[in-house]
DNA sequence: ACCCGAATAT
DNA sequence: AATATTCGGG
């Protein structure tokens, strides 16, 4: 079985010893033929290629296995790719379990992902407990349990060298600034649609209320007619399916209230793992081991880009379960990708922590204003029991 | 039986 | 690189 439905490939591959050669995705019909070739073997026709001849001469292939691959060619095309007959839709229908869509790790996902990582502790985040505390439909142990895996991997990086790469920080001067924007730019591809279509109309602008149960809506919706969710799947044929729903809100940088000064475009989701929005996890994961690493972590100050020009008074010290500890002034770089706050903080919790609209803050993009941080002046830590009773990314501006 | 997570596959 | 699947082990 292969992609590849070049002829090319196909002879080849006969010649070179394949008794039969499957276009992928398998449908029925190519089940039907394998079936009908291997009852001709056993009859006794031989439809292998015959044995090398003592001569340089090329090998042969019989004539039914010749006509066969004229035929898989014919059927599946070589240039488009085939085309899908009735009998393949039915079989995409009744057997779905063959070909499974492809989660995407949307921001709006991986955040949850943190949130619920953050909330049962990284030590004790495993993939049953996450799912569970994620409370998204849809999504499976295996999900996350890839994840995580890509997580732990992740984490590991940044505890060894001290998280953020210099490649990134002074590496490239200009493309250091425009790496997080043309993610951003994919980001709000990936969400403003729905976004902008669910507020324009009915609210104005003005807030949406946060999803009551705080759980997120099914991931898996089938010929999905009107977008609901805030990942994406992929086809096995590689179209995006579906996406966004009003709560993904972070992200999509269109989400921020306009609190003073609150820099509407800094609030975007990147991707999260390349954005280095673990920073807070890898301190409590460094915590674990000690405080030695504390220190190489971080120790960067916020990300000030030019839609925040002043006030760069954004100190915040969070416990590890959301006490203010203290507040003071602090370095801002330009380069966009910095994060969050210096070694004693605890970058970006209070990010996720309290502040439902600032979620995407977790990745060191986002500056809180001082008049917002003191309104916000508290960050809440109390989430009881998996559910956190609004997560960041269900409240949208 | 369950499920974790490294290894491996796609 | 991102996700999925496998598989030995607790």
């Amino acid at each position: 079985m292969s992609s590849d439905d070049s002829e090319n490939v196909i002879l080849r591959s006969l010649e070179g010893g394949a008794a039969f050669y499957i276009v992928k995705p398998v449908n029925k019909d190519d089940i039907k033929s394998v079936w009908h070739y291997a009852v001709a073997t056993k009859t006794g026709k031989s439809l292998s290629i015959k044995e090398i001849g003592g001569s340089g001469e090329p090998f042969s292939i019989n004539e039914d296995v010749s006509s066969a691959i004229n035929n898989e060619i014919r059927k599946y095309g070589t240039k488009e790719g085939r085309q899908r007959t009735e009998e393949d839709k039915e079989v995409e229908i009744h057997q779905p379990a063959t070909k499974k869509q492809k989660l995407i790790w949307t921001n709006a996902l991986h955040n949850r992902f943190l949130q619920a990582i953050h909330h049962i502790g990284l030590d004790k985040a495993v993939p049953k407990r996450i799912l569970e505390c994620m409370s998204v439909r849809g999504l499976a142990r295996e999900h996350i349990a890839s994840h995580l895996q890509k997580y732990r991997i992740f984490l590991r990086k940044v505890a060894e060298r001290g998280g953020i790469s210099s490649r990134r920080l002074s590496g490239r001067s200009l493309g250091s600034n425009l790496a997080p924007f043309s993610m951003l730019k994919n980001v709000q591809r990936e969400y403003s649609p729905v976004t902008r279509a669910s507020i324009q109309p009915g609210l104005g602008g003005s807030t949406i209320p946060a999803l009551g149960g705080s759980s997120f809506r099914g991931l898996l919706s089938p010929n999905q007619q009107a977008p609901s969710n805030n990942y994406l799947f992929r086809s096995p044929h590689s179209q995006s399916l579906l996406f966004g729903n009003a709560n993904s809100a972070n992200g999509a940088g269109a989400n921020l209230p306009s609190h003073g000064g609150v820099p509407h475009g800094l609030t975007h989701g990147t991707s999260p793992m390349q954005m280095y929005q673990p920073q807070n996890q890898a301190r409590s994961y460094l915590q674990n081991f000690g405080g030695p690493l504390l220190n190489r972590v971080g120790a960067v100050g916020i990300t000030n880009n030019s839609l925040n020009t002043n006030n760069n008074y954004a100190g915040i010290r969070v416990t590890t379960d959301g006490h203010l500890i203290r507040s003071g002034q602090m370095q801002l770089n330009n380069n966009g990708l910095s994060n969050g706050f210096s070694n004693g903080g605890h970058p970006g919790w209070m990010n996720w922590a309290s502040n439902g609209n600032m979620n995407a803050a977790c990745m060191g993009f986002n500056i809180a204003s001082p008049s917002y941080m003191d309104q916000r002046g508290s960050f809440s830590s109390g989430f009881v029991g998996c559910k956190p009773p609004v997560l960041p990314t269900t409240t949208i501006h």
